[in-house]
DNA sequence: GCGTAGATCGTCT
DNA sequence: GACGATCTACGCT
């Protein structure tokens, strides 16, 4: 977008068009959160920067519910500035900061007026290197150069950030309780992440995947 | 491998 | 003034 926008990492180039990749309908975004969640585990997320396409292999999500998910910054229909991209169409992207250091990248999901989202937690390079790289929210923000600058961008118009569906089959998914959320009550619970179980880029406690392993969800 | 603590600041009460 | 949808370093086992 602006030209003070950090440069993604190198590593990261790929060519979109090359490999054929598609893009989902709007409709495919006003959908049911935990579906998006799942399914989009295993999509493309690029970014446009000086002219060059840079992009991950999206491995792990989160689903944040609106009013009744004590974990989402919707929760009861809250709606601040800060909030206010999660109020937007399916297929808007809602980026917020954490923790005084760290950017965080959410899909919003459902139709304009419902704030729902899915966070991006994870994702592997184009030529599956560097598990670290991407391995985690913060991570998968500072590796992409996505700021607030992308807060409300949409994925859709044909701009500098877009979303594209995966090749192949349908990747192994893994589902467990999201992280970071110890503070919500029930919602902590609820099995709302969702990995690709071949991919060692997913990020959390190894205690976690290990018994996902385990544990035949799906 | 596991648990804990500290960094650091925008956001909301 | 308190608290994060996090990450890293460090100490211990």
């Amino acid at each position: 977008m602006t030209k003070t926008d950090a440069c993604p990492d190198s590593r990261l180039l790929f060519d979109p068009e090359a490999m054929h990749l598609r893009e989902f309908p709007r409709a495919f975004f006003r959908g049911d959160t935990r579906e998006i969640g799942r399914r989009l585990v295993g999509t493309w997320f690029a970014r446009r920067h000086s002219g060059q396409w840079y992009g991950a292999r999206i491995v792990e999500t989160e689903a944040y519910l609106g009013m009744e998910d004590a974990a989402a910054h919707s929760y009861r229909g809250r709606r601040t500035p800060r909030v206010e991209p999660m109020y937007m169409d399916g297929g808007h992207l809602y980026v917020y900061f954490v923790y005084g250091m760290h950017h965080c990248a959410n899909v919003v999901t459902r139709r304009a007026g419902i704030a729902e989202a899915v966070l991006l937690r994870a994702a592997e390079c184009p030529d599956g290197s560097n598990a670290r790289l991407l391995s985690g929210p913060g991570r998968f923000c500072a590796a992409l150069g996505l700021t607030r600058s992308f807060n409300g961008a949409d994925l859709l118009k044909g701009g500098d950030v877009r979303l594209f569906r995966g090749r192949g089959g349908a990747p192994r998914i893994g589902i467990t309780v999201r992280i970071g959320v110890d503070y919500s009550g029930e919602a902590k619970t609820w099995p709302l992440r969702f990995f690709d179980r071949d991919s060692s880029a997913v990020s959390g406690p190894a205690r976690l995947k290990k018994e996902l392993q385990m544990t035949n969800y799906e």
